[in-house]
DNA sequence: CTGGCATATTCCTGTTCCGGCATACTTCTC
DNA sequence: GAGAAGTATGCCGGAACAGGAATATGCCAG
C-alpha cells in the first residue's frame, strides 16, 4: 500500500530554497558552508532550512570534525513516487502510446487507489 | 529539459486538504458540493482551495449550468513526475537490481542533472 | 423578474513561516 | 587553555496563509 508522504515531506519540499538545496546535495553531499556559498543565503537560514529537511528524513548528516555534511536521504521522495503513482495514469494513457511499460505502474482499475491523505 | 514544476505546484500541494481533493477528483469529476461534503470543509474554504489548484493548474473546472466541475489536469504532475526523476536512481541503483529500464529515467553521468530551481 | 440554488469573493483574525541578527556550542589549531 | 572555524539555536518583525462569516455573482425555475 506504500505509505503516502508524511506532511512533513511535502511542506519541506514546498520551499524553493529547500529544494535547491536538496538539488545540489543530489550531486554530491555538502557541507553546511558549501550550502550557504551555493544558494545565497545566510548561514543560520541555511541551517533552519537543512534542520526541516533533515526532520522530514529529507537528508541525513553525518558530523566531519566542526563540520557537517549533509547528504540527501532519498526514503520519503519513494514514498512521494508512489503518491504521483495512481496520477500517472492520467497522462501515460493519453500520451504514451507505448503504455503498461513493466515499472511499477501497473494499470489498476480505476478509481479504487488508497483514498490516502484524506485529513 | 523537462521544464521543472512551479512554485504554484508546490505550494499547492503543500496543504493536506488540497491533496485531498486532487485524490477525491482523480477518482471522478466531482462539483464543488460534493467536495464540501467529502473533505470537512466549509464551502468558501473549499472555494479557495480549488482556486489555488487551478491557479497551479493542477485542476480544470466546467461549468454545469450552477454548478462547476472540478477534474485533474495531470500536467503539472507530470513536471513534479521529471523534477522527481534525478532523484530516482538514488534508490533505484540500490534497490532495484534490474536498474536502467527504459523509461526516461536513462542513467546519466552523475552530477551533471539541470541545478534547476535555484532561486 | 423573483426567489432559490451553487459557487466565488471579500473582510477579518489567528497562526505559521521566512529572514536577519545575535548568541551558544563544539571541535580544531597553536 | 585561548582563540578561531563551523554550525545550531533563540528572538524578533514582517509577510503569507488558512478558516469562518457575511456577502456578491451567475443561473435556473416558476
Amino acid at each position: 500500500m506504500t505509505t503516502p508522504p508524511d506532511a512533513a515531506t511535502w511542506t519541506a519540499l514546498a520551499d524553493p530554497h529547500r529544494r535547491a538545496m536538496l538539488g545540489l546535495l543530489r550531486q554530491r553531499p555538502r557541507a553546511v558552508g558549501e550550502l550557504v556559498d551555493a544558494l545565497e543565503l545566510s548561514q543560520p537560514s541555511t541551517s533552519k532550512h537543512l534542520r526541516v529537511l533533515r526532520e522530514a528524513g529529507l537528508v541525513r548528516v553525518r558530523a566531519q570534525a566542526q563540520r557537517r555534511v549533509y547528504e540527501v536521504d532519498p526514503e520519503p521522495l519513494v514514498a512521494l513516487d508512489a503518491w504521483l503513482a495512481p496520477y500517472r495514469r492520467l497522462w501515460s494513457d493519453s500520451l504514451d502510446a507505448l503504455g503498461r511499460r513493466l515499472d511499477g505502474t501497473a494499470v489498476e482499475d480505476p478509481a479504487h487507489e488508497p483514498s490516502e491523505d484524506t485529513p
